[in-house]
RNA sequence: GGUUCCGUAGCUCAGUUGGUUUAGAGCACCUGCCUUACAAGCAGGGGGUCCUAGGUUCGAAUCCUAGUGGGACCACCA
C-alpha cells in the first residue's frame, strides 16, 4: 500500500546515491555531442548554504539537467573559493578563541591552521548542495587555492606584470585598521549615521610671500580677519593638515588669499589655497586639506603640490608625526582633541550631521582612507572588449536591464587594487632586493636566476630576496574560474578547455556583476581571446515576505536544510522557483514551499491512482463511436495539450523564464492531467482499465515526469522507476526531454467546448445548491448535434448527468444556459427558477448586443478598414458573426 | 547630484513588433463539498481608474512628453 502522502526523505537519499554510484553527472569531452557547461559561482569555502545559494543553484541545476536530457554533454563544475578576507577573519577568530594571536605566529603556522580549518569546514557547503539534488560533476570539484589554480594565478600575475599591466603605486585605499588590510570599494559597506560636524577656528598668521592679492573692498564683510573657521567631521586629523582651501569666488574670503594660518594646538603654519572644488555653501566654505586621510584632499594635494603628512599607523592609532596624542586610537584622539580645542577656545560649535561612514564588510571596522603602497592592474585597455561584447549582446545579460549598469561601470572603470595585506591567499610573486629593486617571477628560485642573469648580480643568494608579504585579492583568482577549472591558464590547449570553453550560462547575483562577472569577461578575452560564457542569468536577492533582506541578525533566514528535511528538496526547489523572474528579488514565503510540497503530493497521488489500476487485456476500449473511442479522443486531446505546453516551455526556456516554464508544467500536470485527463479516463471504482488506455496513460505520465524532472529530480525519478521503467536499469537523469509533436488545434477547440459545458453544469449545481450526487437530466437544442455526440459519456462522467437528450424546442421551466450558439436545459421541476435564468440571459444578451455594436462601429470606420492589417479585420468580422449567433440563441431563451 | 529600471487584482508577476467587449496567471480571499488517487484535495465565485495628466493613432496597459511614487547603480560636501 502506497502512502497517501508523499514522503520525500528516504526517496531522496536513495536516488542521490544511485546517481552518484552510477556517475550519471560525470562528463568528459565527447566530440559527438554538443557541450553544455556551467561553472558554479564558487561559494566561500567556509560558508554554509543560505537561501540565496538555494535559489542560485536550483536554477543552475534546472538548466544543466534539461541540457543533459536534451542530449548535450552537460557539465556543471562545482568548487569553492578561498575567500581570503572572510576565511582569514574566521581563522583569526578561531585562533583567538584558542588564545593565539595572529601576530604571535609565523605565516607558515598560520597557513597550517587555516588549511586545517578549511579541511574541516571546507566541504560542508558542497555536501549541502547534494541535499538539494545538485547534479554537479563532483569529480571535477575545484578549489581556488589548490596547487593548479594557485599556480594559474601566479602565472597570470607574472604575465600581466611582464606586459606592463601591473604596477606598484601609492594610492589612497580603503584601509581596514582591524583587519589591517586594504579593501576594494565593493568590500566596503556604507552606513548612514548621525555624526558631528565640528567648527574649528584657525588663527590667520600672516601674508605669505607667494600671493599678495587682497580685495580690500570686501574684507570688511568679515569683521574678524584674524581667524577663519573650518568645519570637519574628523578633528583628530588637523595635525595632518597641510593647507586650508577656499573657493576663489568666495567673496567672504578674498581677504585671506595668500595668507597662512596656524593649526590650533599644534601651531604649525599652513597656506591658504584656492580651488573651485570647495563648495561655498557647505559648512563655512573653508576646507581643511588633509591629503593623507581623505581621497579628495589627496587629489587636491597632488594638484597643488602639497606635502603629505600621514599621522595614523596601520592599526588606526596616531603615530609620532601627529606630535600630539601619539599612541592613541583615532576615536580616543578625537574625544581628547575636542576637549582640548574647547578649552583653548578653538571650538566654535558642534552640529549634528547626517553623514555616511564606510565600514568593512568583514570586520565591521570603520574604514580609514589611507595612502599605501599597493599593487594595481591597469584596467582601461583590457576592459574594452569586455565592454563591447556585452553591449553588442555577444554576451547576454538576463534581464537586459543590467546592461546599463554594466556600461556605466565599464565606462568609468578604475585601476584594480589587487593586493591585500593578508596571509590566506596567493602570495604576490614579487621579490625585493635590499635596495628595493623589484623582481617578479613565479618562484624565489626563478627570481634569483633572473637577478643573477639580467641584473648580473651573480653573488646574490636566495636569502637576499624578500617576497612581498601581501596576497592577491580573491577576485584575482576567481576571475580566472571558467578557465582555470579546466586548467586553461597553465595548459591552454588541453582537451577539456578546448571542449568546454566557452561555457554556456552563468547564474549569479547582480551585486557581483562588476567585480566578478565583468572581470571574468575581461579574463576571457585576455587569456582565451574569447567570451567566458554566452548568457549571464542574474538572480535577485532572497527577501522575507516583508521585503527585508535575509540576514542573520534579523533572524529571518530559514535554514535551507531544515526546509529540505521538512518539505523535501523537490518542494523547496519548486517553491523557490514559483515566483522568481530573472533579476527580480524573491519575496520568500514558506507558503511557496508548501505549494511545492502540495504539487509533489498531487503528482504522488496521480501515481497512486495509476499504480492501483488493474489492466484487463481482454477489455476492448469502450467506444462511443465506431471510428474513434472517446478515450481515444481524450488521449489525443491530452497529447495535443501537452505538445502545446512543451512548445510554451521551450519558448520560456529560450528566454530564461524559468518560473514561467515551471508554471506551465505545474498547470499541465495539475489541471490538465490530474484535473481533466485522469478524471475522463479513469475507470469506475474497482473496475479494470483496458490496455490501450493504460499504456497511453503511462506513456503520458512518462513524458510528464521527464518534463518535470529538471525541477523535481527526486520524485520524478521515483515514479519513473516505479511505474514506467519497472526495474530496468535506466535513469530519468539521462532520459530524453520530450520534444514537441503534433498539435491538433481542432481537438483542442472541441474539448474547450466540452469543458465549458461541464463548467456551466457545475456552476448551475453550485448556484442552485444541487448536490453533486444528484444525476441531472441534460437536453440540448442545437443544429449541429454531431458536435456534442462525441462527448456524450464524457459529459455524463464529468458533470454527473443522464444521457443527453436532443430537443428541437426550448424546454419551458427548465434551468438553461448557452454555450457557443446552442441552448442547454436541465429540467428539474423542483429546483428550477426560470426567472433567474431569464435575468441572466437578458444580462448576457445586453452584453453581446453592446459588444456587437462596438465591433460594428469599428468595422464601419473607414479609417480602421483602410489602415488595419487584413487579419485583424478578418478577426473582427468573425467576432461579429459569433456575436450574432450568440444573440440569436439568447433571444431564443428569452422568448 | 548623475545614470538607470520600474509603477497592472490583497501579494508576486505575465502581457511578445500598439489590434478582442468586461486586461491574464499563481498565491491569497469567499461559498459549497470528508465524491473510494489526493482536504497537502474537489467544484464554483468575487476582485483591477493597467500611478496621474497630456499627446501620437482608426485603435494605447503597450509608443512620446511632463509630473508623481519606489528601487538599483555610480559619484558623493569636508
Amino acid at each position: 500500500m502506497i502512502s497517501a502522502k508523499y514522503a520525500p526523505q528516504e526517496i531522496e537519499e536513495k536516488w542521490y546515491k544511485f546517481w552518484l554510484d552510477n556517475k550519471f553527472f560525470a562528463s568528459k569531452p565527447n566530440p559527438d555531442k554538443e557541450p553544455y557547461t556551467i561553472v558554479i559561482p564558487p561559494p566561500n569555502v567556509t560558508g554554509v548554504l543560505h537561501m540565496g545559494h538555494m535559489l542560485n543553484n536550483t536554477i543552475q541545476d534546472v538548466l544543466i539537467r534539461k541540457a543533459r536530457m536534451e542530449g548535450k554533454e552537460a557539465c556543471w563544475v562545482p568548487g569553492t573559493d578561498h575567500a581570503s578576507i572572510a576565511t582569514e577573519a574566521k581563522v583569526v577568530a578561531m585562533l583567538k578563541e584558542k588564545g593565539i594571536e595572529k601576530k604571535d605566529i609565523s605565516r607558515e603556522e598560520f597557513l597550517k591552521y587555516a588549511m586545517e580549518w578549511k579541511d574541516k569546514y571546507g566541504g560542508i557547503i558542497l555536501e549541502q548542495l547534494k541535499k538539494l539534488g545538485a547534479s554537479c560533476d563532483w569529480d571535477r570539484t575545484r578549489f581556488t587555492m589548490e596547487p593548479n589554480l594557485y599556480e594559474a594565478v601566479i602565472d597570470t600575475f607574472v604575465r600581466l606584470y611582464n606586459k606592463g599591466m601591473i604596477y606598484r603605486g601609492v594610492r589612497m585605499v580603503n584601509w581596514d585598521p582591524q583587519g589591517k588590510t586594504a579593501l576594494s570599494d565593493e568590500e566596503v559597506i556604507e552606513k548612514e549615521v548621525m555624526a558631528k560636524l565640528y567648527y574649528i577656528r584657525y588663527k590667520v598668521a600672516g601674508i605669505s610671500n607667494q600671493q599678495t592679492e587682497i580685495s580690500n573692498k570686501t574684507s570688511n564683510l568679515i569683521p574678524d580677519t584674524s581667524s577663519l573657521t573650518i568645519a570637519t567631521t574628523r578633528p583628530e586629523t588637523i595635525m595632518a593638515d597641510v593647507a586650508i582651501c577656499v573657493n576663489p569666488n568666495d567673496e567672504r574670503y578674498f581677504h585671506l588669499h595668500g595668507k597662512t594660518v596656524k593649526i590650533p594646538l599644534l601651531g604649525r603654519e599652513i597656506p591658504i589655497i584656492l580651488d573651485e572644488y570647495v563648495t561655498m555653501d557647505f559648512g563655512t566654505g573653508c576646507l581643511k586639506v588633509t591629503p593623507a586621510h581623505d581621497l579628495n584632499d589627496y587629489e587636491l594635494g597632488i594638484k597643488h603640490k602639497l606635502p603629505v603628512i600621514d599621522i595614523l599607523d596601520d592599526n588606526g592609532f596616531l603615530n609620532e608625526k601627529a606630535v600630539l596624542y601619539v599612541g592613541q586610537d583615532r576615536f580616543a584622539a578625537r574625544r581628547n582633541i575636542i576637549k582640548d580645542l574647547e578649552e583653548a577656545g578653538h571650538l566654535v560649535k558642534m552640529e549634528e550631521y547626517k553623514s555616511v561612514v564606510k565600514t568593512s564588510e568583514r570586520t565591521g571596522a570603520v574604514i580609514e582612507p589611507k595612502l599605501s603602497l599597493q599593487w594595481f592592474m591597469k584596467m582601461e585597455e583590457v576592459s574594452k572588449p569586455a565592454y563591447e561584447n556585452v553591449m553588442n549582446d555577444n554576451i547576454k545579460l538576463v534581464p537586459p536591464k543590467f546592461k546599463n549598469m554594466y556600461a556605466n561601470w565599464m565606462e568609468n572603470v578604475r585601476d584594480w587594487c589587487i593586493s591585500r595585506q593578508l596571509w590566506w591567499g596567493q602570495q604576490i610573486p614579487a621579490f625585493y632586493l635590499q635596495d628595493g629593486t623589484i623582481i617578479v617571477a613565479k618562484t624565489k628560485r626563478e627570481a634569483l636566476r633572473k637577478a643573477q642573469h639580467e641584473l648580473l648580480l651573480f653573488a646574490l643568494t636566495e636569502e637576499d630576496l624578500t617576497q612581498d608579504p601581501d596576497v592577491l585579492d580573491t577576485w584575482f583568482s576567481s576571475w580566472l574560474w571558467p578557465i582555470s577549472v579546466f586548467d586553461g591558464i597553465k595548459d591552454p590547449d588541453n582537451e577539456d578547455i578546448n571542449y568546454y570553453y566557452p561555457t554556456n550560462d552563468l547564474v549569479t547575483a547582480p551585486e557581483i556583476l562588476f567585480f566578478w562577472v565583468a572581470r571574468m569577461i575581461i579574463a576571457g578575452y585576455e587569456w582565451r581571446g574569447e567570451l567566458p560564457f554566452r548568457n549571464v542569468y542574474l538572480t535577485g536577492i532572497v527577501r522575507d515576505k516583508q521585503g527585508r533582506k535575509m540576514s542573520k541578525s534579523l533572524g529571518n533566514t530559514p535554514d535551507p536544510l531544515d526546509l529540505i528535511a521538512q518539505y523535501g528538496a523537490d518542494a523547496v526547489r519548486t517553491g523557490m522557483l514559483f515566483s522568481s523572474p530573472a533579476g527580480n528579488d524573491l519575496m520568500y514565503d514558506e507558503k511557496l514551499v508548501e505549494q511545492g510540497r502540495n504539487f509533489c503530493n498531487k503528482i504522488w497521488n496521480a501515481y497512486r491512482l495509476i499504480e492501483g489500476w488493474t489492466v484487463d487485456t481482454s477489455l476492448a476500449p469502450p467506444s462511443g463511436r465506431s471510428d474513434v473511442s472517446e478515450e481515444g479522443a481524450v488521449i489525443n486531446w491530452f497529447n495535443s495539450k501537452m505538445n502545446q505546453t512543451i512548445l510554451e516551455i521551450q519558448d520560456h526556456f529560450s528566454k530564461f523564464r524559468i518560473s514561467d516554464a515551471l508554471l506551465s508544467i505545474y498547470n499541465l500536470i495539475w489541471d490538465d492531467f490530474c484535473g481533466k485527463y485522469l478524471e475522463m479516463i479513469k475507470p469506475a471504482f474497482e473496475q479494470p482499465i483496458n490496455k490501450a488506455t493504460y499504456d497511453a496513460t503511462v506513456e503520458i505520465f512518462d513524458k510528464l515526469m521527464r518534463l518535470a524532472h529538471p525541477y523535481m529530480p527526486f520524485i520524478t525519478e521515483e515514479i519513473w522507476q516505479e511505474i514506467i521503467k519497472r526495474g530496468e536499469k535506466e535513469t530519468i537523469v539521462r532520459a530524453e526531454f520530450p520534444k514537441v509533436e503534433t498539435i491538433d488545434e481542432k481537438i483542442l477547440a472541441d474539448f474547450e467546448i466540452l469543458f465549458a459545458i461541464v463548467s456551466k453544469i457545475r456552476e448551475t449545481r453550485n448556484t442552485k445548491q444541487i448536490s453533486p450526487k444528484i444525476t441531472l437530466p441534460l437536453a440540448i437544442k442545437t443544429t449541429v448535434p454531431s458536435r456534442y455526440q462525441q462527448f456524450q459519456s464524457l459529459i455524463v462522467k464529468l458533470a454527473n448527468t443522464e444521457k443527453i437528450e436532443y430537443v428541437s424546442e426550448k424546454l419551458e421551466n427548465a434551468l438553461s444556459f448557452v454555450v457557443k450558439a446552442d441552448e442547454f436545459f436541465i429540467n428539474l421541476e423542483s429546483n428550477s427558477n426560470p426567472e433567474e435564468e431569464l435575468v441572466q440571459a437578458k444580462k448576457d444578451l445586453e452584453y453581446y448586443q453592446n459588444f456587437k455594436k462596438s465591433v460594428e462601429s469599428k468595422l464601419a470606420n473607414e479609417r480602421f478598414v483602410a489602415n488595419a492589417k487584413p487579419e485583424i479585420i478578418e478577426k473582427e468580422r468573425q467576432k461579429l458573426a459569433d456575436a450574432d449567433a450568440k444573440i440569436k440563441a439568447l433571444e431564443a431563451v428569452i422568448r
